[in-house]
RNA sequence: GGCCCCGUCGUCUAGCGGUUAGGACGCCGCCCUUUCAAGGCGGAGGUCGCCGGUUCAAAUCCGGUCGGGGCUACCA
C-alpha cells in the first residue's frame, strides 16, 4: 500500500497543436496515475501561447481523447478550479506581473540584439574551433540609462534574465534521473519576454507551474536539459522549485522517435482501430514504468493504487503494437455482452451494412492476402466512409432494435477478437440472408478438392438442419449431424468444414452451430442449396 | 562543437554484490478441437554494449570506450 499524500498537484499541459499523441498520453496517464495514488489533485492545462498552430477546435480533440482514455481532471478547462484560467493564452497578465517585479528587482534586463544579429554570431561561433556558448551577454553591459533611452526612443527589445554570475552549478534531484548537475557556463541569459511582447514558453511554463501550487513536474525527457533554464527562472522570481520527473521517450519499433512514419500516432485512431481505452491505457502505463516486473495486466484501480515515481526507469521503450493487440484481446475477454455491444456498436451496424450490401445469389470473391485483409481492416471507418447515409442509418437502428441478438454474438467472437475494426470482416456473413459470397481458396480446399464428398455433407446437414422444428439444441443438433456422417462414413471435420463455407462463406468462421442459431433457418438452407447448385 | 541522458532475450521489463539472470508479448512444438481462436503444457531466444579496475564474488560499484538519444531558438 502506497502512502498518500494529498499535497500532491500535478498537471499536464498539452499544446492544442494536433490530436493527443501516444507520448503525450503516456506523460498523462503518468501524472493521472501518481495524482490518484497520492490522493493529490490532477490538474490540465492547455498550452496554447502559439497562435499559429493552436487551434479551438485541437483543444476539443484532445479534451475529447482525454476523456475517452478515462484520465479526468480534477482542474482545468470545463471544470473550473482555484487556479484558473487554465489557458496560456488567458493567464498573460501573470507572466507580467512577474516580469514587472523581475524588472523592479533588476532581475532582468533588456536585449536589443535582433535575430538577425544573434543568428549571426552562433552561426560564426559555430564555425569556429570552440562552438557556441550561448548569449553572449552584450546588452547586459549597457549602462540602467542608456538602455531606459533605447526603450524610451521605440527601441525593439526583448528582456532576458540575468542569471547570476556567481550562481555556479545548476543543480536538482529528479525523482526519475536522480541527481542532475548543469555547469552554469552553459546556461546563457535567456529571453521570457519576446520584442513583440508575448512570453515565452520556459518563463510561462514556469509561472503558471509556481502558480498553480505544481509540486510534481512530471514531463517528457525532452525537458530535462531545459530543467535548469528553468530552476535559474524560479529562482529569479523567488518561487519554490518543484519536484521533477522526466519521462524517457517512447519510440517506434525502428528504435527512432515516434513519428507519422510509423503509422498511428494519435490516441484517436487507436480508438477508431477498435482498441478498448482500458487496454491503451495499461498499455502505456507499462511502457517507461512497471508494477513488480511480473504484473502485466494492471487494471486501472490498481494503477492508480500503486503508480509510484521511483518505479518509473530511464530507458526510451519502444511501442510494439503486437503487445497492445494482445493485451487488447485480454480487455475484449473480459467484458460483458451489455458492454460489448455498446462499445462496438458503430463496427457491428458496419458488419450488418457490409453483409446487407453483399449480392444476390452466390458470389465468388478472390482470398485476400494477409497484408491486404489487416489492410481493409484498418480502413475500416466509423461511420463507414463509402456508406451511403441511408444504409448507415438502417444498420445502427438494426443494432439498437436487436439487443438480444447482438449480445448473443459475443461470445461468438470474444475471444477471437483483438480489434474491433476486425468485426466486419468476422460477421458480416451473419447477415446475408439468403445469399453467399464464397471465398475462393475455401471452394478449392473444402468443396471441390477430390475425395471430399462435400455434396454428400451438404446434403447431409441439410437434412438433419430441415428437419428442426422449435427450439433447437445446437449440441443434439450436431451430434445429430455427426451419427449420419459417421453412418456415410465421413469424418466430422469433412462433414462439417463444407457446411461451413456454405453458411459463412470461408472455411474459417465463429462457431458454426451457434451462428446458425442466430440465423433465419430459411435463409441457412438457401445458402446451402444455392451453394451446392452454384458449384456442383 | 558544448552540456545532459540512456545501453539486460527481437520487444516491454524484473534485478540494486553471491539468482541455474525472473516475468510478459511475439516465435516454435504438443494437448484440446468440425475451422480459427481462446486455454493448458513445454521449448528456443539475453552472460546483462565493449574494455579495464575494485572485490573471495559484479548485470549490479568505479574508470574508459563505442553506440543511440535529447537540449543548445524572440517553438512549445
Amino acid at each position: 500500500m502506497v502512502e498518500k499524500d494529498p499535497s500532491v498537484r500535478v498537471r499536464f499541459a498539452p499544446s492544442p497543436t494536433g490530436m493527443l499523441h501516444i507520448g503525450g498520453a503516456r506523460t498523462a496517464i503518468y501524472n493521472w496515475a501518481f495524482a490518484r495514488t497520492m490522493g493529490g489533485t490532477f490538474v490540465l492545462r492547455i498550452e496554447d501561447t502559439d497562435p499559429e498552430r493552436s487551434t479551438e477546435e485541437n483543444t476539443q480533440i484532445i479534451l475529447r481523447a482525454m476523456r475517452w482514455l478515462g484520465l479526468s481532471w480534477d482542474e482545468g478547462p470545463e471544470v473550473g478550479g482555484p487556479c484558473g484560467p487554465y489557458f496560456q493564452t488567458q493567464r498573460t497578465e501573470t507572466y507580467q506581473a512577474a516580469l514587472d517585479k523581475l524588472k523592479a528587482e533588476g532581475r532582468v534586463y533588456p536585449c536589443f540584439c535582433t535575430k538577425e544579429e544573434l543568428d549571426a554570431k552562433r552561426a560564426k561561433a559555430e564555425a569556429e574551433d570552440g562552438g557556441y556558448a550561448g548569449y553572449d551577454g552584450t546588452c547586459r553591459c549597457l549602462s540602467k540609462e542608456e538602455a531606459q533611452a533605447r526603450i524610451d526612443a521605440g527601441e525593439p527589445h526583448v528582456w532576458r534574465i540575468a542569471v547570476p554570475r556567481d550562481r555556479g552549478t545548476i543543480q536538482f534531484d529528479d525523482a526519475v534521473y536522480g541527481h542532475m548537475s548543469f555547469p552554469a557556463e552553459a546556461m546563457d541569459d535567456m529571453i521570457v519576454c519576446r520584442s513583440d511582447g508575448t512570453f515565452t514558453y520556459n518563463f510561462a511554463v514556469v509561472c503558471d507551474d509556481a502558480n498553480m501550487g505544481i509540486t510534481h513536474v512530471i514531463r517528457g525527457d525532452d525537458h530535462l536539459s531545459n530543467t535548469p533554464r528553468q530552476v535559474l527562472i524560479y529562482e529569479a522570481c523567488d518561487f519554490p522549485v518543484p519536484v521533477f520527473a522526466h519521462l524517457p521517450m517512447i519510440l517506434g519499433p525502428d528504435g527512432h522517435k515516434l513519428s507519422k512514419r510509423h503509422g498511428a500516432t494519435s490516441v484517436e485512431e487507436y480508438r477508431d482501430r477498435g482498441y478498448l481505452p482500458e487496454a491503451m491505457v495499461n498499455f502505456l502505463a507499462l511502457i517507461g514504468w512497471s508494477l513488480d516486473g511480473e504484473t502485466t495486466i494492471i487494471p486501472e484501480d490498481v494503477l492508480c493504487e500503486n503508480f509510484t515515481l521511483d518505479r518509473i526507469n530511464r530507458k526510451d521503450g519502444v511501442f510494439d503494437e503486437t503487445k497492445l493487440e494482445w493485451m487488447n484481446g485480454v480487455y475484449i475477454r473480459e467484458m460483458d455482452a451489455d458492454t460489448w455491444v455498446e462499445a462496438a456498436t458503430p463496427w457491428l451496424a458496419q458488419a450488418y451494412a457490409d453483409g446487407v450490401r453483399v449480392d444476390a445469389g452466390v458470389t465468388m470473391v478472390p482470398t485476400p492476402a494477409k497484408e491486404e485483409q489487416e489492410e481493409r481492416a484498418r480502413q475500416t471507418r466509423v461511420p463507414g466512409d463509402g456508406v451511403d447515409v441511408e444504409l448507415w442509418q438502417k444498420a445502427l437502428a438494426h443494432v439498437a432494435d436487436h439487443p438480444a441478438l447482438f449480445r448473443a454474438i459475443f461470445p461468438l467472437v470474444a475471444e477471437r477478437l483483438v480489434r474491433f475494426d476486425e468485426i466486419p470482416a468476422k460477421l458480416s456473413y451473419l447477415f446475408w440472408g439468403p445469399n453467399v459470397q464464397l471465398d475462393e481458396k475455401s471452394v478449392a480446399k473444402v468443396l471441390t478438392k477430390d475425395g471430399a464428398r462435400a455434396d454428400e455433407a451438404l446434403a447431409i446437414c441439410r437434412e438433419v438442419l430441415a428437419g428442426l422444428t422449435g427450439d433447437w439444441d445446437e449440441d443434439v443438433t450436431m451430434e445429430a449431424c455427426k451419427a449420419k456422417g459417421e453412418a456415410a462414413g465421413l469424418k466430422p471435420k469433412q462433414l462439417f468444414q463444407p457446411l461451413r463455407v456454405a453458411v459463412a462463406g470461408n472455411m474459417v468462421s465463429p462457431p458454426l452451430f451457434e451462428s446458425i442459431k442466430l440465423m433465419d433457418m430459411a435463409d441457412v438452407l438457401a445458402r446451402i442449396d444455392a451453394t451446392v447448385s452454384a458449384v456442383f
